[in-house]
DNA sequence: TTCAGGTAACTTACCGCAGGGTCATTTACC
DNA sequence: GGTAAATGACCCTGCGGTAAGTTACCTGAA
């Protein structure tokens, strides 16, 4: 980083502090929720001043959608690749979970952007949300639908239940583990393959 | 309900207006979390102006703390009762479950302001919530741990993570219930019991 | 070698508004 | 006329957003 600077430059250079605006919003909003995050707390933390912020991204929304492109893509592309891995039905769960852990090892409050309630429903910012959120839970029915089929329940709410649970189990696990620091992405893992199999025996 | 108005009275008895009130800030919290949720929104949806709520409530807080007392109170005695019942550990969930969707059938949005994530963490308010969490969270420990120990697993950061994630999933079925306004507390619980068959063999 | 001027990075100081909270007053019944 | 119920009008803070600079570095001409 910081090379090849070319013209009039004062302090850090554009994209470099971009990407750390990034990273701290991305854990204030993940943190506080879109409206329980405040652009100056997140230039504070940043050590810059707000109108920073808005040269860069324009507006809040701006600066979320920034912040929810980056999880969004790199969440998608975890999950999908995972998947396309394909498997028993028993074995996706394990496998989806331990892509998302690796993904998300450094930058865990970035899931919680993608089911973030405080969001407004309307707007640009409403709607790349649940475009991002729509294609997880695609995901989830997919992956819930063969599960279920394979056990001869095929009721269309039931799956549809269960995928939406499904999301919100993985939600529960990112954010306990916010809480345990010290756990890395394969402790999670294989915490999680030791429950599984000892409780429904998969 | 308005009898025996006694001194001088206009208008609705305040007893009767506290639980209208209490009823909507119950439905407007759980919708928009505590952060998101106005006071001047809640007076219009009774039908009345904010002032009434400040010399009924006194603040926000106590607006809030009311309305979690009253679903605080009313979840931890059906769970305590669910649990009270005994069974087989594999049992208790349904049970549970159960017993959540009776107690809050007419009510949905109440169980939300218990793991409301826009909350202070300070303040009487946040320790409030903080003791139901903390008291939900026992009876979950309770739970896992007879669960677990059935399957011959006794690591505590284990039981702790299934703990957490199974009122991750109460979150999430309820949830997912406010959603589905046609589906009664009979047809969750039937629909929770041919899921966990197929799925588990519980 | 120096220094004028251009430009990117960054800040100070402000606006408007929504939302929590308060006070004095009015309304309607006993 | 006493009292509970209810309101209109107000204050203040915090936050999203903006305008008008200021700072520091680079470049190129004298």
């Amino acid at each position: 980083m910081t090379e090849a600077r070319v013209a009039g430059t004062k302090g850090v250079p554009r994209e470099e502090r971009e990407a750390q605006i990034i990273g701290a919003g991305t854990r204030e909003f993940g943190r506080a929720g879109y409206s329980g995050a405040s652009m100056v707390e997140i230039a504070r933390q940043v050590g810059v001043t707000k109108p920073l912020l808005y040269q860069y991204f324009g507006s809040k929304d701006g600066l979320y959608l920034a912040c929810l492109h980056r999880s969004g893509d790199k969440l998608t592309e975890a999950v999908a690749e995972a998947m396309a891995r394909g498997g028993a039905p028993e074995r996706m769960p394990l496998a989806v979970l331990g892509a998302i852990f690796t993904a998300f090892d450094q930058d865990r409050y970035a899931w919680k952007l993608l089911r973030d309630e405080t969001l407004p429903k309307t707007g640009e910012i409403g709607a790349a949300a649940e475009d991002y959120r729509s294609r997880l839970d695609a995901f989830a029915e997919i992956g819930a639908t063969e599960l279920m089929h394979s056990r001869g329940l095929t009721a269309r709410k039931d799956i549809e239940a269960i995928a939406f649970v499904w999301t919100g189990v993985v939600d529960s696990l990112i954010t306990w583990w916010i809480e345990q620091p010290q756990e890395t992405a394969g402790d999670m893992a294989a915490r999680c393959a030791r429950i599984m199999e000892k409780l429904f025996g998969w």
